[in-house]
DNA sequence: TTGTAGGCGTTATCAT
DNA sequence: ATGATAACGCCTACAA
């Protein structure tokens, strides 16, 4: 016999009508009669259905979270602190991962709407902008992670990445680092860190090469490819930003199968710090953001815009920090 | 003004319970009118609602996934192959992380129960039997991934860790090694390696010292305390059994700090074949799962439960496999 | 082949 | 302070 609101009704003596709002703290009812329904709910193990719950108008308590690729180890960290976050305001948190690939954003956002979530967290690098703003149009809430789109109104948690990219290159710079290539994901975040790239190179005084900068995606394949590339460079630089630890994973790699030891004939620095950059050798110098915080507060954003229908969209910008390890040294001579 | 069942059937001049049939493909209607309802769902962006028809009872397309912790990359790997198998068959997966405390899994299963999700997928180490008979008593579909609990009949998705810890034991035994340490998990899964442990020691007529071996979580830190502690050991082991790769992670670490040369003076496999293991210097030799398949497997079994209720509980067993890269070497002299 | 009506578990509006 | 009752959006006998 299923457990339903009526039971805990009839077991306590009461209307459900008195029940649901206990359950609710809406109404008003004697203290009595509220430890009386507290009781027998108790007792009874019930849990309303957020389902029931839900079709009457009050939101399903689940949010959806997008991002790239949840295998990716800095995705997954950001999954887990919004996870946390969410949990402990009794959410559910969906996981999507959408590979940057429109056909599959479009995908799950429908399976999301079809599901009618609380509200959505775009995490990276969303491609398709239409339907960032079919979703505005139907009023779902949504906070972007991570990402920025400048031409809408959107809630969003971001860290500098014009910072993060001038905290790395002015630490390569100072090193004596004059050749210095790079290699960034052809995002929002990645044009950042490479224009802080340019700006910090014009800054010293030194000439940007373009054939020092390549683009690729977020993997250690694609940065030990590229990386190989800039390895092979007529004039092979003694540095190399990747713009996260992925891709200065593949760089390392790359170098060490060209049999360039790192940081003594190359230094290199990432951005990220996931716990990837904590197990290599030697161990990655890169730029780390306040994953855990980040997580926290946009979770937080997205339950203002839930609850109170926030007008005023907040873009939250947090400050990147360098993280200095084994991977970058003194230009030599 | 809200898009309902109504607003097709009005639009299309049929009632509910037509566009009701041809959505799910039941009862007997003609193509004609068929075609008409499918068109103007089409044209006004239609689609069911979820919420109102999980009420009815017929799911809510939204399954549990419970894990140790998706930032661990052995569970993200996981999380990302469920999500992709669950997604193509239109149910959204709710990430729940436990850290393996049964206060955490209590909370998140009473959370899925409220939400009336279709079905959970237990990965790893589960705390609290009692609560999975709560489950079971529910009549929840659940299965079991990379964990088994014996004493019930639920269906699983292992790999078969006796023949996991088998192979790495041999493959140390037959590169010489006779002093070797294990450092392993206190789960089910770390008894079976450490049992193989044991096992293929006798076989090969090595007494097994009881020193040798370490029990400990699967993190990268505890990996490097257990392994300091086994590199100080008065009759230093030439190779050690870190039963998952984080383990492993953690005794390379350890094995720098001393200034011990892997695989030269010291030989380490892992287990799990995470992206970690290709990213170590030396590359990380270690044992196999075949992720993917099993998370696909996995949802599969849960879907004929949910669907078809089945009464026959299957226990899946693949066979892992050794993965030889750099980090294991014949024992000199 | 298609339509009518009752029910799913809650919430919320009125009465009482 | 409490209770009866109409939504909420969909599914499904049962009728027509």
């Amino acid at each position: 016999m299923k457990l339903t609101i009526y039971t805990v009704a009839q077991e306590a003596g009461v209307s459900i009508a008195t029940v649901s709002k206990v359950i609710n703290n809406t109404g008003r009812i004697s203290e009595k009669t509220r430890q009386k329904v507290l009781k027998t709910m108790e007792r009874l193990n019930y849990h309303p259905s957020t389902v029931a719950s839900a079709l009457t108008g009050k939101g399903t308590k689940n949010i959806g979270l997008l991002v790239p690729d949840v295998a990716n180890p800095f995705f997954a960290e950001i999954t887990r602190s919004i996870e946390d976050y969410s949990n402990s305001l009794d959410y559910g948190v969906m996981i999507c991962s959408t590979d940057n690939k429109s056909e599959r954003e479009r995908k799950y956002v429908s399976l999301l709407l079809r599901q009618k979530i609380d509200g959505i967290i775009l995490a990276s690098n969303f491609q398709n902008e239409e339907l960032i703003q079919e979703l505005l149009d139907k009023k779902v809430p949504i906070v972007l992670l991570a990402q920025e789109v400048p031409s809408m109104s959107i809630a969003s948690v971001t860290i500098d990445d014009f910072k993060g990219g001038s905290i790395a290159m002015q630490h390569l710079l100072s090193l004596g680092h004059r050749n210095i290539g790079i290699i960034t994901e052809n995002n929002r975040s990645g044009k950042k860190r490479l224009h802080a790239y340019r700006q910090m190179l014009e800054e010293y005084g030194v000439e940007v090469d373009e054939s020092y900068i390549m683009k690729c995606e977020a993997s250690i394949s694609d940065g030990a490819y590229y990386g190989e590339k800039l390895l092979r460079h007529p004039s092979r630089p003694t540095a190399i930003f990747a713009c996260n630890d992925m891709i200065a994973l593949g760089v390392m790699t790359a170098a060490r199968n060209a049999g360039i030891s790192i940081p003594d004939e190359l230094s290199v620095i990432g951005f990220d710090n996931t716990i990837m950059s904590t197990v290599t050798v030697p161990l990655l110098t890169t730029v780390s953001q306040p994953i855990r915080e980040m997580g926290r507060k946009t979770v937080q954003l997205l339950m203002e815009d839930i609850e109170k229908g926030d007008a005023f969209k907040q873009s939250i910008l947090y400050s990147p920090e360098l993280v200095v390890r084994q991977s970058t040294a003194l230009q030599k001579q």
